[in-house]
DNA sequence: GCATGAAATTTTAAGCTTGAAATAAATGAC
DNA sequence: GTCATTTATTTCAAGCTTAAAATTTCATGC
């Protein structure tokens, strides 16, 4: 009665370990799939199109502060990606009246006409990419990884 | 009988889009985590340890192309990542007898040790992080995965 | 042998990403 | 009002990543 639990964590934590490296390894080939469509179709990248996504969600604007934690990278880093966005004249940074510090980002019309575009072309691909997933089985995956998701972020 | 398969279709893929952005959140948060903790611990990389990963599995060693298609990666992404871990001496480039365009790429004792502690580490972190999913879950998520990615790899 | 093409790898330029340091502006204590 | 602290963002250095070009070596045909 001794070893036996010790065991038994130890095989749970082998079935978990091999689901985490499946589910990276499908992560990872359909975001390298994504990311050529997107350059090859679009001329743009994957993170552009994830700051365009989050954007096109809030037509009042976000702020930078809020773009990165929705995004769940850094802070720097979205700075680096709206400045090429500005550039490309895809959202601009509006200066706001009561904080100097922050600025509101939002979608020029430009951006919002090619983010419609690319965002049903996406939708197209992923449900290519994963269609070989049953339409039960999408649910049931996807209900997991919603309480996976909570589960984790409460213990933050 | 026109409009219901195209709205079929479009409701599918959906559902397909929310899995997707569920499974990428899931695995960026636990990406996230388990770079924190190899910086932490091991003052060490995740690119670092998939590359020492891939090399403990292959005692006699593997090629550059070998590599980076295990891993998915790009070629010249190994290079890189290889030279440090080659400057760190935690693996060696054995020049073939056969073709010199090629090198055997393995670890070396000090390499596989270091490998040995940060595995056990990272099994434990994985079980940690994916404690919230029952075992029955892992199961049958691991399951759909490994479905998927056999259809995918056979259509690309 | 020698040219031609294929294969394996490295190099390069650009962009992405992080963590930490620096900057700038707001808030709060006094 | 002034100073210290906190908050939001940018800057920075290092490393990761890709796609494309360049390099090196091998294999094949002649």
């Amino acid at each position: 009665m001794v070893s036996a639990p010790l065991s038994a964590i130890s095989k749970d934590s082998k079935e978990r370990l091999r689901l985490w490296i499946r589910m990276l390894r499908a992560s990872r080939t359909i975001e390298a799939e994504l990311r050529e469509r997107l350059r090859q179709g679009f001329d743009t990248t994957l993170p552009r199109f994830d700051v365009m996504a989050a954007l096109y969600r809030a037509p009042e604007g976000m702020l930078m502060s809020g773009l990165s934690s929705f995004l769940l990278v850094s802070n720097g880093n979205v700075t680096g990606i709206v400045d090429r966005l500005v550039s490309e004249g895809l959202v601009t940074r509006a200066r706001r009246n009561g904080d100097r510090r922050t600025s509101m980002v939002k979608l020029t019309d430009a951006g919002r006409a090619q983010f419609e575009a690319m965002a049903a072309a996406h939708e197209g691909w992923i449900g290519e990419l994963l269609g070989g997933v049953s339409e039960d089985d999408t649910k049931r995956l996807a209900s997991m990884l919603k309480s996976f998701r909570s589960n984790w972020e409460g213990r933050e």
